[in-house]
DNA sequence: CGAAAAAATTAGCCTACCCTAAATTAGAGA
DNA sequence: TCTCTAATTTAGGGTAGGCTAATTTTTTCG
C-alpha cells in the first residue's frame, strides 16, 4: 500500500512552501477570508453563496480544511482562519489583485471584465509570474477597483472609509474602492467617472431612502441607496470645499476624473 | 448535447462553445495529437507516459473521451482523435503557444522555463486573453521554441524538416525546432547559440555512434547523437552565407575536410 | 508454430468535491 | 420557559480521475 501523503509534513509555524492547494481549497479560504475581515466571521451560509454550493458542502469542505490546519470549525458556530489559512487566503488575493492590474494595465481590458479572467488565472500562475507582472507594474499597492494588495508576506493596509451612502450632505470625499464582482455596475460607475481616487461630493439627499445627488467633476448625478453603500469612500486628505483652513496650500484638484490607477509604463523585465 | 450557452448567443462557424474541457481532458487530446502526429497513432502506454499517468487510467479516460466524440477507440488497437478532438487538442496547443511566446517576448522568461507555466496557464486563459496576447506580440506564428502556433480554426503549418542528426557531413541548414520540454537540453542549446533560425554546419560526424562536430556562427560544438537527434532543422532557402543564389546545389564547402562527399540527393524542399 | 513478453483492458478501490434529504442545534419570540 | 424556525450538520449518493492487481490480447522470437 503506497500511500502518497500529499499535505502536511509537519506543523511548522507558517509557510513551509505548500504542497499546492487545488482550486476549490483556494477558493473557500479566499472567500472565507473576506467574510471574516468583513463580518469578523465567516458563517457556513455565507460560504455557501459566496461559492454557490450548498452548505452541506461547506460543512465537508470545512472539516477537511480544518484537519489540515487552515482553519478552526467550532461545530454550529462558524470557522475561523488560522495564521497559515490566512497565510494562504492572502496569497490568492495578492495573485487576483495584481492580475487585474495587469490585465488593466498591460492588456487593455477594462475594469469590469477582469474580475473572471483573474479568478481562474490565480490558480494556475506561479509565484514567479506573479512577481514578473508586478514588478513590470512597478508593484502597484491597489488593483484597479481599489483594493489593497497584500505583501509577499501577507500584509495588507486597509485604509479607514465609510460608505459612500454615509457622506453627509455638502462634504467631498475620495473614493476608494468596490467591489469588482459586479460588471454592470462597475460599468455604470465608469460612465458616471466614479473610480477610485475620483473627488465625489454629496449634493443632497432625498428622505426616505431616495436618490442621493452626487457632484463628480462638473457634473450631477442622482443615483441609489444600494449603489451609494457598495462604494467605498475615504476622508480628502484636507481643504474641504467651502470651509479650507488655509485655501493657498489646497492641493491641485484634478477636476475631472483623477485615476490613481496603477498603470506603469516602466518594465522591469530582465 | 447539453450545451450551457452561458452568455453569448451562437458565435457561429467552427466554436459550439464546447462546455469547457476540465484540465485532464485537454491535457490528453493535446498528448494523443502530438503522439498522433509524430507516430501516426497513439500508443495507450505512450499517452501514459506522456501524461504521467498508469496505462490502465489511459484506458479509462480514453472510453469516457470516446463516448463523447473526442476521438476512435479500437480495443488493444490505438486511438485516433476525431475532427472534434483534434480541433481541441489544436486550441490548448494554440494557447500553450502563444503563452510562450508571451512569457519569453514580453515578461522576460527564458525559454527553458516557459514550459511549465504555459503547460498551468493554457487551462485557465480564455480565448479573449489568448487574443489579446497574440495581437499585442503581432500574431506571432511560432513558439520560441519554433514549433508552429495553430491558428483560431485549427489550422497548423507543420514545415519539412530533418533531425540535425541527419544533416549530411558539410551540409549546412537552419534550426527549425526543438522540444520545449526538456530545460536542461535547452539551457545547453542556448549556450551553444542553437536556437531557431540559427545556421548550423556539420562539420564532421565520428563513426559509431559517436559525437558530431557542429558550426554554428564561427565557433564549433562536439554534441551527441541523441541531442542531435531531438533538434529539427530544415534545408536553407537559397543563398549560403558567402556564396551567390546561383549555386543550387553547391555546398558551403566547410574549411575542415568532409571524409566522403555527400550523396546529396537534393530535395531541396521549401 | 507456439510460448513468453509486452501491451492493453478489466476489476475493484480510493480521494476530492459536490448534491439532496433528513436530522440536529441555536436563537428568537410568545 | 418553551416552541418554532433558520442555520447547520449528518447520512447517503454521484462523478471524475487516479491506482494496483489480475486478466486478456497482441506481438515477438526461438
Amino acid at each position: 500500500m503506497t500511500v502518497h501523503d500529499p499535505l502536511l509534513p509537519a506543523v511548522g509555524a507558517s509557510a513551509v512552501s505548500s504542497p499546492a492547494l487545488t482550486e476549490p481549497v483556494e477558493d473557500y479560504l479566499k472567500a472565507i477570508y473576506e467574510l471574516e475581515s468583513r463580518f469578523g466571521a465567516a458563517a457556513t451560509s455565507d460560504v455557501a453563496s459566496a461559492l454557490a454550493v450548498a452548505p452541506a458542502s461547506v460543512t465537508g469542505m470545512v472539516r477537511r480544511l480544518a484537519t489540515q490546519g487552515f482553519l478552526d470549525h467550532v461545530p454550529y458556530r462558524g470557522v475561523q482562519l488560522t495564521p497559515r489559512g490566512r497565510h494562504a487566503a492572502l496569497r490568492t488575493i495578492r495573485r487576483h489583485r495584481i492580475l487585474e492590474c495587469y490585465l488593466t494595465g498591460v492588456l487593455g481590458y477594462s475594469w469590469d471584465l477582469v474580475h473572471d479572467e483573474a479568478e481562474r488565472l490565480e490558480h494556475a500562475a506561479s509565484d514567479e509570474l506573479i512577481e514578473r507582472m508586478a514588478s513590470a507594474l512597478g508593484h502597484p499597492t491597489a488593483d484597479p477597483h481599489g483594493a489593497p494588495i497584500p505583501t509577499v508576506d501577507g500584509m495588507v493596509e486597509e485604509r479607514p472609509h465609510r460608505t459612500l451612502a454615509e457622506l453627509p450632505v455638502g462634504e467631498t470625499a475620495r473614493m476608494l474602492r468596490v467591489s469588482d464582482k459586479n460588471p454592470s455596475l462597475l460599468r455604470y460607475l465608469a460612465d458616471i467617472a466614479l473610480q477610485p481616487g475620483a473627488e465625489v461630493t454629496m449634493v443632497s439627499r432625498a428622505p426616505f431612502d431616495g436618490p442621493l445627488t452626487l457632484r463628480i467633476g462638473h457634473a450631477e448625478f442622482a443615483v441609489g441607496p444600494t449603489l451609494a453603500a457598495q462604494v467605498l469612500v475615504e476622508a480628502m486628505p484636507f481643504a474641504a470645499p467651502a470651509v479650507a483652513p488655509d485655501a493657498a496650500d489646497a492641493v491641485v484638484a484634478p477636476s475631472a476624473t483623477a485615476p490613481s490607477l496603477p498603470k506603469s509604463r516602466k518594465s522591469t523585465v530582465r
